[in-house]
DNA sequence: TCTCATATCGGAATCATTCCAGTTTGGAAA
DNA sequence: TTTCCAAACTGGAATGATTCCGATATGAGA
């Protein structure tokens, strides 16, 4: 398990040449004291508040956008446009390409077993989810 | 792979009690002529207008819901709610709870292997995203 | 055919997120 | 230490998907 710490995130916030400022220290202490919330935007803006006196919205909304694009943080909800639909119901895994938006299916040979994650976590599953994000066989060959 | 067909769809419609509309029929031709684009609300809603005269959006968004409820489609954006963040970059499972919403990190022995993926179908992955939905110990113990 | 629960309609409301124009500031260079 | 400007920040407005709501229409059982 690779989880960035406070330091780390510091650290990898001057690698990428950008600024340290009471927002964003804010907002990294937001991050890592909730870690295992999984913070949405909200919650992050209302913590960080509490640190830094003055940060607005927008800003947050910026930075966690800047973060994930510098590779700090990653954001988990990328389809950010409208809810799709599938008429397969079969466990598979989404090819999502990042640059025309086309959904392939990909469907596993050996898909993982839930029984295996019930009886080590005590977690039910009734749906599953997979998705790997990256670029198409037509994105790949086309130029920009 | 299991894929409903029209025939399915109208089929699990009369099973679930839902009426046989003009919509409906229409909505169900959009899905399934799309399966492959895994079509959002706005797709649907045009698509049903050529076919069906008359159709609203909100009827599209209604009927969508109605679907994915009764089980005759999947809907695959659940968390409508806001992004949410994670500083731990490794390949993990999200186990969400469907009742509290809590999610809980689940590391898995044996990641799957995007080699395999590049291999077989030309996808370039740069991102995994893994989810199971179902709900956790906590929720499983708790009455209501 | 009658009846009414269920569907549909469209317009307003909601809510996360982004945009924008103006102001502030971190930090490199002098 | 001071100067300076690209990068950050601000707050309010705009956007866009989705939901809500009150009124109207209709499928299908009696």
């Amino acid at each position: 398990m690779r989880t960035n710490t406070k330091e780390d995130l510091i650290g990898q916030l001057k690698e990428n040449g950008l600024k340290i400022t009471p927002q964003r220290l804010a907002i990294i202490d937001a991050l890592v004291e909730n870690r295992y919330e999984h913070p949405g935007a909200t919650l992050i803006f209302n913590e960080a508040r509490k640190k830094a006196g003055r940060v607005s919205l927008s800003t947050v909304y910026a930075t966690l956008k800047e973060f994930s694009e510098s590779g700090l943080i990653r954001q988990m909800e990328f389809d950010r446009l409208e809810n799709r639909y599938d008429v397969d119901l079969s466990d598979h895994v989404n090819l999502i390409c990042k640059r025309c938006g086309k959904v392939v299916d990909y469907h596993i040979p050996a898909p993982l077993e839930p029984k295996n994650i019930v009886r080590k976590s005590g977690f039910v599953v009734t749906d599953t989810r997979i998705e790997f994000h990256g670029y198409c066989r037509d994105c790949l060959k086309r130029p920009d």
